[in-house]
DNA sequence: TAAATAGTGTCTCTAAGACATTATTTG
DNA sequence: CAAATAATGTCTTAGAGACACTATTTA
């Protein structure tokens, strides 16, 4: 809009940030770094979300700074990826007016290589909790885990979302579980077998032995570039206030 | 990550695109702006979704940014907003790195006052076609209108979303056909009421003279902040697949 | 055998879909 | 009255929810 190509104003700082799901252990759980404790950085020793700066002269579109986090991080070449959303402003990092691209991925806590890449940092899952407990973070990023979470809980009531968080192949009862431990209430089996079993989404492998007295079922996904959406959610959805 | 405040790195440029659609004349509109013909900008002559770069001095937020857009162009102060995600890359724009957070607006016809606010670009309504039509448009802005499109019809499936798109009052015969102009196809006017009135977010003003043989039953919205959420979509929707 | 987990069957209920019918206005 | 549009009623159907029941393994 200039007329001629000058673009010398100040331009925000652009950053990628990845909020990584597993569920391990009984419960949701997202990994977080621990940043330098030197003075000079914003938020010394603060827990925050991975990411870092757009690098210009390497990444050639977002998706691909978030792939490179979500490396250098779990070392996890193509997990289930999908844009949460941005946010940006004037007062979010001390540093000048900011904005982070954000990305949400799921995955199955096995495929985790032991952490601690490149940088020193301290790198840990950490639970996320049933209720939204506001823990102090670096930056806006309690806030963007917040919606993180939010987004993750609703689209697991109508989609498969949870077998990207399993490694295969997995039982149903271990889906069943997984839907569980993030929707934080219990799931009916029967209904949840139908369910499941109707979409068309998943192959036999045959019995795996789960330890258990009897041995369950083994399920590959058909399709791992797939997410199904079942015709209904499981419980009807509140209605949502938005900023008018 | 630096140590020290150093930040010397290349920035990419930051912007904000609003897709802004209305209905009228029976069709999805959808409001674009002709780019000055100069042959030192981008895509002299092309048609492109409003929006800019981010203003530091004056924008506090995203979301700042796209208000102050949106009343640019439209003179409208508090329509639907969402953010719809963000686009960056190296190519999308060849005055460099690029990023785009881009919202989505829908509004009522009528609330948008004559365009062809401050710079004199040509500010026009589109008709969105019921194909992806792949017209062409500024930078990535085609892609971006598409995804737009997609997000608009999947969530009408299900919410109350048209309801933005119409001034108050307005009958249920309005509200039905903006809900088939949208997502092209019919829809059963005795299940459309019963959805729409069980609810329980329109409220009776009286009726209105629509014109036709029989007056027809007007409605406001209860909380023009709500968006409501149905128990089931319309029909039962496809799955859907990710890139890996 | 009992204990534990996997898997099935049955019945209810909610809300969408199809489609016929009635109601209210104008000319 | 007819024509046009608004509004309602009835029946079917898909799929979730609750919950009892059967099946298969180990110890």
């Amino acid at each position: 809009m200039t007329g001629k190509n000058e673009l010398t104003f100040e331009r925000p700082l652009t950053t990628v940030d990845v909020v990584i799901f597993t569920v391990r252990d009984d419960s949701l759980k997202v990994l977080l770094v621990k940043r330098s404790s030197s003075p000079d950085d914003p938020f010394p020793g603060a827990w925050a979300l991975p990411g870092g700066f757009v690098d210009v002269s390497i990444d050639e579109t977002l998706e691909h700074t978030a792939r490179r986090k979500l490396a250098e991080k779990t070392g996890v070449q193509s997990p289930y990826l999908e844009q949460l959303g941005s946010w940006g402003g004037k007062s979010r990092d001390p540093r000048g007016w900011s904005s982070s691209h954000v990305f949400f991925a799921l995955l199955p806590s096995d495929a985790i290589r032991p952490v601690a890449g490149g940088n020193a940092e301290a790198v840990n899952w950490h639970v996320v909790p049933v209720q939204p407990t506001r823990k102090r973070m670096a930056f806006d990023h309690a806030e963007i885990l917040a919606k993180a979470v939010d987004r993750l809980r609703s689209k697991v009531e109508y989609t498969s979302l949870p077998t990207f968080l399993l490694a295969e192949p997995f039982s149903l009862p271990q889906l069943q579980k997984t839907y569980e431990i993030i929707l934080g209430r219990p799931v009916d089996k029967s209904g949840f077998r139908t369910r499941a079993l109707s979409a068309d989404f998943l192959i036999e492998v045959g019995e795996m032995d789960v330890g258990a007295p009897r041995p369950a079922m083994g399920y590959r996904l058909a399709d791992r570039n797939r997410l199904v959406y079942f015709p209904r959610a499981f419980s009807p959805r509140a209605s949502s206030t938005f900023d008018g």
